[in-house]
RNA sequence: GGCGAGUUGGCGGAGUGGUGACGCAGCGGAUUGCAAAUCCGUGAACAGGAGUUCGAUUCUACUACUCGCCU
């Protein structure tokens, strides 16, 4: 059986962009193509790589992952068949994939091979790849066990000015990195940000396109695809990683993961499963549109409606 | 038909004689290594008319509707 996943996919590459200046896709320049969750990127890509080839690189952190691939609409059988893929499926769902770990894996594909067309949804490491980032060291494993036991207010004594403006100081995420940062380094994580590495690869050196799905056209397609996976087996994939079950690995924070785990043991209503994951994937695709929004003003905007993809894409 | 309980924003759910928690959803935003994470901001309601009162969402009776028990 063709999974049905691909399918929606590919309508969605055949669906497109109208009103839109057609965007030229230089052959041998480095393509990146971000979007929100069930735009079509992948299938875009794809659509790319047919017509000249290319690398997929997977830019989605949690599609890295091992474990619950259909659940993060990880490119099926059908799609890898159609072009090379890399960096999905990439991590043990068990461990600890991080941007940094995401640059070093990503940096081969830059530097010879064929032509990378880097493909994903989270903003913080698109914006990385083509800004650049401060070289901080990655957090060890005991320090993060560390900085894990410590509430706000024990940490934040420990940072210094510059930084605690810096930084959202209500956001405990935030604070337990510039805590680390300041334990591993001894200086302040705003000193750190004064300081960046060139870009892996500039913005200038690459075609950069993100993809403007509206609201209204993007929900339906979410709620589509939710089901689309249930019928690709996504409680399976979930009966599958239940022995292994851990709620505080990154990987089991894939939207719906957790109510799919609920589901099985006979605490959650499939109607509410649903219901859950589409609305949580909802909020996740209008953070990623925020962050698209305000940080990726300067690339090329590809506005979804219904006009044939090809014509929006010169290829 | 009788008795009892209830009726608060889109939903759930507190509470008070002097304009009304909180949670969820919605909407907006932030975000330099856990980012499908984390965080910030925000509109909107007291079933209906009547009485008591300086003033009622909060008190009183009534009407409507809902739920339960009974005949």
């Amino acid at each position: 059986m063709t999974p049905p996943i691909s399918d929606l996919c590919l309508c969605a590459a055949q669906l497109s962009m109208k009103d839109s200046p057609m965007i030229a896709v230089h052959p041998e320049k480095p393509v990146i193509i971000a979007g929100p969750t069930a735009s079509g990127k992948s299938a875009l890509a794809l659509h790319i790589a047919k017509a000249q080839g290319g690398v997929i690189v997977n830019a989605d952190a949690l599609q890295a992952y091992k474990g619950w691939p259909i659940l993060t609409a990880q490119p099926d059988a059908t799609d890898l068949a159609k072009a090379p893929h890399v960096l999905y499926d990439h991590a043990e769902f068990d461990a600890s994939f991080t941007l940094g770990d995401w640059l070093r894996d990503l940096a081969p594909y830059l530097t010879g091979g064929p032509r990378p067309i880097i493909v994903g949804g989270t903003g913080l490491y698109l914006s990385t790849l083509v800004r650049g980032i401060s070289n901080i060291p990655e957090t060890p494993p005991a320090l993060r066990e560390q900085s894990s036991a410590l509430d706000l207010e024990a940490m934040i004594p420990a940072l210094d000015h510059e930084t605690r403006a810096l930084i959202d100081l209500n956001n405990p995420r935030r604070v337990q990195r510039a805590w680390e940062v300041q334990q591993m380094t001894g200086e302040g994580m705003a000193a750190w940000h004064q300081r960046r590495t060139p870009p892996l690869l500039p913005a200038q050196d690459a075609t950069c396109i993100v993809i403007d799905a509206p609201k209204d056209w993007l929900t339906p397609r979410i709620e589509q695809r939710f089901d689309l996976m249930m019928a690709a087996g996504a409680l399976d994939e979930a009966r599958a990683m239940y022995p292994n079950w851990d709620p505080d690995l990154q990987s089991s924070k894939a939207i719906g993961a957790r109510w799919m785990i609920a589901h099985i043991e006979g605490q959650m209503p499939k109607d509410e499963v649903r219901e859950r994951t589409i609305v949580a994937t909802r909020q996740y695709a209008k953070r990623q549109r925020t962050w698209f929004r305000s940080n990726m003003a300067d690339w090329q905007s590809l506005p979804i409606s219904s006009t044939n993809l090809s014509t929006a894409i010169t290829c």
